[in-house]
DNA sequence: CTGGATCCCCGGAGATACTG
DNA sequence: CAGTATCTCCGGGGATCCAG
């Protein structure tokens, strides 16, 4: 990533190169709003399709299993599905994805913290 | 914001839904990929257009404009421009901004931790 | 150097319909 | 219910040019 810098030490800095356009590439695919709200909807629990479409406000069918599909690829989600019928289908963090959520609920308590320095700003920079 | 739910001192709900909604519109500014990024490289330091464009890998002209312009209007980053010539703008983050870093430095933290879970996991699931 | 404005195009994203 | 596929359309975003 970004703070990769590691010069002196060469010992295969290609290596080092496809690490870094790894993270990025992670940190596009994760540092997304949806990405962002399914992971502090799953939270400790576990929701079914459905129940997070419900939960999470305004996403449509396509987003949400698009992102649930680009989550579960980077194991950031664990996908099981009960075979009845009708199907079942939920979805619960793994680890790195709950570990990913104490930073995800660090945005969340921020957002409330500043919201009135947010608001006040706005008002300010749009005259 | 997601999680606010306080039912029963409903002394003005309106003002709820409000606070809300307004969360729901900053989490869909900030938390996009090119902001973290921007937000990671200004860190505690100062930056200057041309350098953010310069350290903020593959960003486009255009992009970084529009995200320096939103973080600025919600008061994340703060523009001081010099009147020389040729003008020298600078950038900076303010306290909200230091305090979100905070965040961003997690993911980042997150992303290079498990690189390698991440790795294997997608492996496992292109198949 | 900074950053608006304009043009243009590709792909993101919604709607709909269909399978298991 | 969960998920894929197809079609369509709009706008995000790149390239380029201009201005202060």
């Amino acid at each position: 990533m970004v703070t990769t810098q590691l010069k002196g030490a060469s010992a295969d800095d290609a290596d080092l190169r496809r690490a870094d356009s790894l993270a990025r590439e992670i940190f596009s695919d994760v540092a997304n709003k949806w990405a962002f709200l399914i992971i502090e909807m799953l939270g400790e629990g576990t929701l079914r399709f459905s129940e997070l479409r419900n939960e999470v406000e305004g996403i449509s069918h396509k987003m949400l299993t698009q992102n649930l599909r680009m989550l579960e690829r980077n194991g950031l989600v664990e996908r099981t599905v009960h075979p009845t019928v009708p199907p079942r289908v939920e979805y619960t963090l793994t680890e790195p994805g709950r570990a990913l959520r104490a930073t995800v609920d660090g945005m969340c308590v921020w957002t409330h913290r500043y919201l009135g320095h947010i608001e006040t700003a706005r008002r300010r920079f749009d005259t």
